[in-house]
DNA sequence: GAATGTATGTCAGACTTCTGACATGAGTCA
DNA sequence: TGACTCATGTCAGAAGTCTGACATACATTC
């Protein structure tokens, strides 16, 4: 179970502690998401309505980080039972903003509030400081992960 | 496009930016896996056999952060196609002890210098001490998720 | 020794997400 | 105006992952 002496020293990698993390993040949610019988994507996509009226698929997609047709298919669900609306047709090109219903509104409440509680309980034991400073150096990682994002920017 | 003032702040939530990370790392690996012929699940599974030989499928499946079913899937198709073996029958229990043949050693070998210069990409523009923070906050994180696993440990 | 609890390997089916493809609309540029 | 590029919404099929279930093997307890 232990090292074995290889070498490549996974136990010290920060790729797969990141992994190690979102995994345990995403394990978390679902968990106190599943009694209110909600996915973590669904979840995302209801929240990201909620601060951003009127994302479209596209832009919503990118926010969930799925693909654009894998939000479409779950919007077109949130659609048909009352979570979400969409105009019938683009007022200018395709887009169709979409907004949470009354509905929607209520039933995010409380997942709200049961995802919050998994990020206070995550960041329990960690100082203001080390907070900070875990911001910052996360969207380094992201910064530099699409910097060079697989052609040289020479 | 950017915050409606609403209040949820999703801008400065921890947790979505260790998705974020997350989410660019893994499309990061998948792409420069691809023209490899692998996926990260795939790459997972044989890099912690070359670290680790001799796991078995479950323990594989929590290496890799997916469930036992679906390291089946993946385990018994890398044996179908030689990249890995394992033994017929269980010496002990039903734990059957898996290995990396020859064949998938070669493989791993470009998968694992694709995937490090991710990681080193990653790591860029990050001195040794925020990475070394980094590590302990990520671990912290972990830690404290997994620690009150929806029971309240009174 | 028997009963219980825990862990494993595996099969089957369902669900989610992805890749590929197409048509449409906006923006750019000659 | 016309050609070109890019982004969007959507359909269809493929691939990956999950949940549920079952039989089996070990460890613990009585």
């Amino acid at each position: 179970m232990s090292q074995n002496g290889v070498g490549v020293d996974l136990d010290k990698s920060l790729g797969y502690l990141l992994k190690e993390a979102s995994s345990a993040l995403r394990a978390a949610m679902e968990e106190v998401l599943r009694p209110l019988g909600m996915s973590v994507t669904h979840y995302s996509c209801l929240e990201l309505l909620a601060q951003r009226p009127g994302l479209s698929n596209s832009e919503l997609a990118r926010g969930a980080f799925v693909t654009r047709q894998s939000m479409n298919v779950l919007l077109q669900a949130l659609e048909r039972d009352g979570y979400v609306t969409r105009p019938a047709e683009a007022r200018v090109g395709k887009v169709l903003p979409a907004q949470l219903t009354p509905r929607g509104r209520r039933s995010l409440e409380k997942a709200t509030v049961a995802v919050r509680s998994v990020e206070v309980r995550m960041l329990a034991g960690m100082t203001e400081t080390e907070q900070s400073g875990a911001f910052r150096i996360l969207q380094s990682m992201i910064h530099s992960l699409r910097d060079g994002d697989g052609d040289d920017g020479a």
